[in-house]
DNA sequence: TGCCTAAATGCAATAATGTTGCAAATATAA
DNA sequence: TTATATTTGCAACATTATTGCATTTAGGCA
């Protein structure tokens, strides 16, 4: 499979150990690229695997930058793939997250960006995520 | 106290029954105006609680409009009271939510709205949630 | 290449949270 | 004041989050 390699290639860039079940969850991103994937959704992309190694998985690869959480406006955590610019120090995933209500598929929008806004004052701005639900192509009409 | 009154009359408008409970949750809300409150904070606020009971409060509460969930970027539900016009129709909280990193309270920031956005081609949009992290104004300095 | 060590895995155990069913208690309307 | 539909409180169970620890394994180095 081609995302094999990528996945590897990934893995050595972010400066974590090329493990087989990492490969494995690394390529389930890698095929859903764009899409960001509650726990359970990564879960039955997997087979025989074991639910807190994935657990701890998806905590280095957030701390590492090679996932982000996608902030979607459901409640569970969602998690996709970060864009390549993203490292133990920065993320900057500053793009919205779209729920569709119908099929509840997370996109990245990946050019819907956050934009600038006024706050009042006192207020000093980390991060921001814009999360937008509605109803997506696929499911329109 | 005033907030008891007010708790009353909050439930009659929403056609929600004047439960001695319930009006001990809404007071918590009602005395924490502007913030966003999760399950657990709630919970501090109370003494000698049923944790099942207050669980369907809170969604009761909810689809009456007399609460919203708060999305604040970070992973539990929060949630904090209702502008006036909120119904079990219609939730009108168009607001952006600021999570403080520091002190961690989640702030109803009630003049950041949320802008309406151009989207790709084939996205409808029924809501939207920003969130926010930063340092907030007790924090700073 | 093969060994060493730090990191990762898999399993057990526990905590926290979400959710339903049901009998008893209670708020409202007549 | 009573009748009834709603709400409460408890038991039970499902799901998810989290830590500890012994075993296994990846990657650097002799």
């Amino acid at each position: 499979m081609m995302s094999e390699t990528t996945a590897k290639k990934i893995l050595k860039q972010h400066g974590l150990r090329n493990t087989a079940f990492r490969q494995r969850v690394l390529e389930v991103f890698i095929d859903k690229k764009e899409i960001a994937l509650s726990n359970s959704q990564i879960e039955s992309n997997l087979t025989d695997y074991d639910r807190i190694t994935l657990y701890r998985t998806l905590k280095s690869f957030e701390q590492a930058g090679i996932i982000h959480q996608a902030i979607d406006g459901s409640n569970d955590a969602k998690y996709a793939l970060c864009s390549d610019d993203c490292d133990v120090h920065n993320h900057n995933d500053d793009h919205a997250h779209f729920l569709c209500s119908v099929c509840k598929v997370t996109t990245c929008l990946d050019h819907v960006l956050t934009e600038p806004i006024s706050m009042p004052n006192g207020y000093s701005i980390e991060k921001m995520h814009l999360a937008i639900t509605g109803v997506c192509p696929g499911c329109t009409g």
